[in-house]
DNA sequence: CGAAGGCTTGATAGACCTCAAACACAGTGG
DNA sequence: CCACTGTGTTTGAGGTCTATCAAGCCTTCG
């Protein structure tokens, strides 16, 4: 079973200075932990809900269909990560949300939250914060997608996911779990199963870094970040992390 | 002369609900005018700043540079848009703020603002919902850049921009002032210029839109729609606006 | 009038996709 | 234990989409 509450306060707390009474307050929090099989939808286009999710373990994606039928991942959220808090004040979903592993959620309504964040500054600046780091990523996202080659696009996806998992303690810096297919990489970087394949292989050839079931091994991390074009700016993470 | 305050109320006003009180208080905020000229940078990435700005009149991107040196363009603001609203709970600006008309800006300092959202939840929650619907639009981006083709992009572009600026009154159904270059359209397309360029004609071609001098002319905007893979969910508008 | 910037068009090259088939691997049932 | 199956990976060939390069044109503006 997992920590439900811990995982929330480290993750506020990893971005914003909380105060005794407000880690307390959300130590208070009902949080109603739910699990998901793999490739299941939590959430999908359309839906209204009055409670927000907070991932616990597992790995999850939002994503929309497209006319053509592809489906485009629009961000991969991991453990921390509170992928529909925007349901918060926006209740129908534009987009839908799904497991990628088998995966751990817990839920909270939004009353509490809202009332959480009311009675107390620092947690509503914390929320928003976390909100405001999730549009920046996806900022990041549209120039990835827009403005980079496709070896660059998986590079810097690397890169981004690999400090990432570091920032809640899930990866090493030279090696980490990335559970996810070709199939599921090339939804997020808008190409096909194909061409992500060789991508990877080009990117193994030089040296950078492998991709092989599901481990992501860095290689040269440098060189990956300068192919990826990776600049973490935008995770807006504290000092420390990742500088490496 | 613009009305900032008036501006600034009427976009939070457009998906929220505001008492008497909170419309009293932000008539009371200091707002200061400033005015670009066309290309002109405003915030560059790297940049602090302890203040937040609302467009007045004209327009504005928000833009990246990739290593290859391309110019992506993340999101087109119009006026009531709040461009840099996150610069609140993350000073550090991780992307560049740019003019592409002369355009006039109102700023507002971060103190202010948090000071407003503390005594009105009713404000909060518009800040809120400003920058969530911000975030569901970059999300369509990825969409958009990542799983569509060129023309579909572009009629999708024309398709938003003709809602947004619907909502604020400054478009007709069937025709609108879009003021960009065709550099531009593909900066925030993902897409060169030549290919921009044979892809309008397309769109002339069959009947759908025009694009002119600046100049959008909707000819057929079911089909133009459906081109774009439209849908305005994403938009968060209340009911009435764009529907038809 | 000349200059500058944006638009348009053609030709060519390269990136990426689709189709198709072979291969690897894990899980299943006999 | 082994064949069998399903999913994911790898490779090849061919075609499409989009970029690049280059030039001519059109408008605006000084």
């Amino acid at each position: 079973m997992v920590d439900a509450h811990g995982c929330l306060i480290r993750r506020l707390a990893s971005h914003s200075r909380l105060n005794e009474a407000e880690t307390q307050a959300l130590r208070e929090l009902q949080i109603n932990v739910r699990t998901f099989p793999p490739d299941h939808s939590i959430l999908s286009e359309g839906d209204r809900t009055g409670e927000s999710c907070v991932v616990l373990s597992g790995m999850v994606c939002g994503s929309k269909v497209t006319a053509a039928g592809v489906r485009q991942v629009t961000n991969f959220y991991i453990p921390g990560d509170i992928p529909d808090l925007q349901t918060l004040h926006l209740p129908v979903m534009d987009h839908g949300l799904s497991s990628l592993t088998s995966a751990s959620l817990g839920f909270i309504a939004h009353t509490a939250l809202q009332d959480l964040a009311y009675r107390h500054r620092g947690i509503a600046a914390a929320l928003w914060r976390n909100a405001l780091i999730d549009s920046a990523i996806f900022r990041e996202w549209v120039v990835n997608l827009g403005g980079r080659p496709a070896a660059a696009r998986l590079a810097h996806i690397f890169c981004e996911m690999n400090l990432r998992l570091r920032a809640v303690g899930l990866a090493r810096a030279d090696a980490y779990d990335l559970p996810l297919s070709q199939t599921e990489l090339g939804e997020a970087a808008g190409l096909s199963t194909v061409h992500v394949n060789r991508c990877l292989r080009e990117l193994r050839d030089e040296g950078l870094v492998t991709f092989r079931r599901g481990e992501v091994r860095v290689l040269d991390w440098e060189r990956l970040k300068s192919a990826g074009d990776f600049d973490p700016t935008y995770l807006h993470l504290r000092e420390g992390v990742g500088q490496g």
